[in-house]
DNA sequence: TTCACCTGGTTTCATATTGAAACCAGGTTT
DNA sequence: AAACCTGGTTTCAATATGAAACCAGGTGAA
């Protein structure tokens, strides 16, 4: 018999449990549960930029990924592709009042990041001498 | 003429900078910008729990990923793997101190995911019905 | 006008990464 | 003995990624 367990978390009031392996909010969090996505957004919080502004701030990000990015997250409404018409046309890409409820918990892992890379090498450091020692 | 633009963000005051392609901080954000990472910190940061506990609870990953994900959180110093000299042995994963600091950003993110999934839904839905007008 | 480079992408292809599943050694239960 | 638990590793096919080429169109200098 499987043994009924506690659910791992409390489910969202909205009904939706990203614990569910069928549950949509799955498919969010394997977008913006993603490097790429996550610069890309901390990026455009900053400011509205252009295609490339953006791929040469974000370093080492493929022309081919950046516009798979960008496409996902303005078909999920988090951020607005805006072709100007001028001469010659320039294409600008901007947070909705949505993303933007969003780039505060992606800022906070970003800052997170960069502000524990110190103590995270360390703890390579140790895992990997022991692991050395180890086989010894 | 290559003109010199503003950084994109302001470095973190440890002098890392996820933006920069070298940086150290992109390794720790390919890690943790991470679905499943995401999920087994937020899973932890409810208890400490045994492998095929984990396992049932994050509905939806293989044994493969789940065993590289907590090598790589233990590696990173996130999480404290503890093989219980029991009969039979038994592993616990748990998070470091370190680890906890993290899970605090990392549960906005999913938290976010379940509040928001209607919206993106919508917005989704508005999308591909664009496309298909457009393509007619 | 031709060369070179900008724009915002798409296509190609080789190489990771992933997921599903089998497999493993050991132990427990029936 | 048969079946299932433990915590994984291995295998393999499908998928995602990254580097690079390519594209149509425009700009700017020689």
């Amino acid at each position: 018999m499987v043994t009924p367990r506690k659910p791992p978390h409390t489910p969202d009031p909205t009904g939706f449990n990203v614990y569910a392996r069928e549950c949509p909010a799955r498919m969010v969090l394997d977008r913006i549960g993603d490097k790429w996505a996550l610069l890309v957004l901390d990026r455009l919080r900053r400011d509205t930029a252009r295609f490339n502004v953006i791929r040469r701030d974000i370093g080492g990000i493929s022309q081919k990924v950046l516009s798979q990015v960008l496409k996902n997250l303005e078909r999920d409404g988090l951020v607005l592709r805006t072709v100007h018409a001028t001469v010659p046309v320039a294409v600008t890409y901007s947070l909705t009042p949505l993303g933007e409820t969003l780039t505060q918990a992606a800022a906070s892992l970003i800052h997170w990041a960069e502000s524990h890379m110190a103590q995270i090498q360390h703890a390579q450091r140790l895992y990997d001498d022991r692991l050395a020692n180890a086989s010894l």
